[in-house]
DNA sequence: TTGTAAGCGTTATCAC
DNA sequence: GTGATAACGCTTACAA
């Protein structure tokens, strides 16, 4: 790796036989430019193979450059759908998209130390709680902020219905006509699950169906949230060693769904002859789990998430858009009750 | 969001009554700053809640900032593995780390826009192959960079060796004495997939077993490489389609194996009895899969990786660590022959 | 249309 | 120890 000293904007324009700003202006494509010279400068750039110093330009223009996504973790499911959506919204502003990972055992801190770098100029907070000294530091560094699956009352946000999705798949259960209907859980109690739960019973309520506590149902692993394929696969050996299943289950998430099935399979039952089986968010093996589910519709949530930011950063508001977003049941033919 | 103006060293020195320059020895941690000063410095810098600029200190100072880790993909099975590594060996230096997905479809495009942006000061390239154009790049920004999964003459590099781990895993299913050995791979020819192919039929070769063409299979399915349980479940229908199974499979990759195992499960198979199935790289449902697997050490890569990048940043030297990883195999229950 | 020069918020090099 | 002050590489009025 040879030491070729960094080329400057001076040397671009020593070369091109202008001056500095004539350069930046070729630069920023101004159009105050004559064609001869714009030419000129652009020869030079080529040729000294020059590239302007971000954190130089950043620092005397003050425009945003750098737009970050935080994620308490990769694997989350749904952030890639998010992340997808954010993308095909960023192309069409000239902004970088930076990917930082809070990691999940001390998320708060990951955040921290994100801010304290005050590397990027707007953010999308994806499910990372709000605390307050988060709040203060976000405050503090003045860094515009969109919130998606977390809520705080002065911040823009798009929080997900969780209730709502809960309450969709006990209904949809209800409707088909299954009699004892049973949930995987995740064993750990966050907000999600909870919500996802309660929904779930409101709706089994609200049908005058009957709730009965040992037809819900976690697995033991703690991994990943209790969210994983192992914690679904354990769940329905515990329903098996019980000798008492379900005729409908409702996994609090498709990945939980996918052991399931898996287990379900190697204890020999069928799928939704003998017990039918339902997910949340995306799916896997769709094309030949064919399994029902709640969709959260993350990508429009990723979309609408920029867009937001895209405004504060551009034209500041002082509005809050604080939505909360809908899911929406997807059939398929895991719950197709055939009795 | 009111509009405080950002606070700046001047304001802090000014509270503290002292000069600038002083104030940044103590953001600095310099020892020549009496204890009663540095007190009243850091004093002033609390209420104020001050934070220095990232990119005034970057413009200022020269020292490298910033670390990158690109990758095309985040789904990417042992990203996250490589991840943990690097997170693991940066907290012993004083940079931060982000995270920049370059897009599976066009990485290079991806590459070329992320150091355009000149935001890293040294740079992780996994699985991202470099093109003669992306050279240039990495010399004109003068990015110290290290390779991981792909190799170049005149780069630091990590690649792994998926030749070996091909051929072990033949080895393996030979030495278990199962006779008809085959393989389900990605239908996409990438470099990995054909050394992986390569590694294994050399292995039977050598131990004089049998090819049958027959026995290799691939799903239909292109997306994520071809690297996905669909794949996997999709391969094992075609065997069971020309009515002629293998008794030992060596999947591409765990992902797919996970499917096949769902597939045979469907089909009433059981894994080792019927059929031996193996993986490679990460296994998801390892507790209750037990699949026998060739462990990339991945993470082990990342903490290397991250090591010599350090070692390029702060004391640049001439020699490259151009290092080919060797995989190891995990022996589990899902090769055990039981006959 | 182009050039001059004043910042932007730090660090670093001097003096004192 | 501490304080001026010159970089750092760029943008952006303001002049010309």
């Amino acid at each position: 790796m040879s030491k070729s000293k960094k080329v400057t904007i001076y040397e671009v324009a020593k070369r091109a036989e202008v001056a500095i700003s004539t350069v930046s202006r070729v630069l920023n494509g101004s159009e105050n430019v004559s064609k001869a010279t714009k030419e000129k400068v652009e020869k030079a750039i080529q040729e000294l193979n020059f590239r302007p110093q971000v954190s130089a330009r950043k620092l005397a223009s003050k425009e945003p450059q750098m737009l970050a996504i935080a994620v308490p973790s990769f694997t989350t499911p749904y952030f890639n759908e998010v992340l997808k959506g954010v993308k095909d919204e960023i192309k069409k502003m000239d902004l970088d998209i930076i990917m930082y990972n809070t990691g999940s055992k001390d998320p708060e801190e990951g955040v921290q130390n994100f801010f304290d770098r005050g590397t990027a100029d707007a953010v999308i907070l994806l499910s990372i709680n709000l605390s307050p000294k988060v709040h203060e530091l976000i405050q503090a560094t003045q860094t515009p902020a969109v919130l998606v699956n977390s809520s705080h009352p002065s911040y823009n946000y798009f929080m997900l219905n969780d209730y709502q999705g809960g309450y969709l798949a006990g209904e949809h259960l209800v409707k088909q006509g299954f009699q004892r209907l049973g949930m995987i859980t995740s064993i750990l109690e966050t907000s999600t699950s909870k919500e996802r739960i309660r929904g779930f019973k409101d709706a089994l309520k609200n049908y005058k169906m009957e709730i009965d506590k040992e037809l819900f149902m976690s697995g033991d692993t703690t991994k990943h949230g209790g969210y994983t394929e192992e914690a679904g696969f354990e769940a329905i050996y515990k329903y098996e060693k019980q000798g008492k299943f379900p005729d409908a289950i409702f996994c609090s998430n498709d990945t939980m769904a996918v052991g399931a099935l898996y287990a379900l399979s190697k204890l020999g039952m069928d799928v939704p002859e003998d017990i039918a089986v339902m997910g949340y968010d995306n799916i896997k093996l769709s094309k030949y789990l064919e399994l029902t589910t709640i969709d959260q519709k993350m990508y429009t949530i990723g979309v609408q998430a920029t867009k937001r930011l895209a405004e504060i950063i551009t034209k500041p508001d002082d509005q809050l858009y604080q939505t909360t977003i809908n899911p929406v049941l997807v059939q398929r033919g895991s719950t197709e009750n055939k009795k």
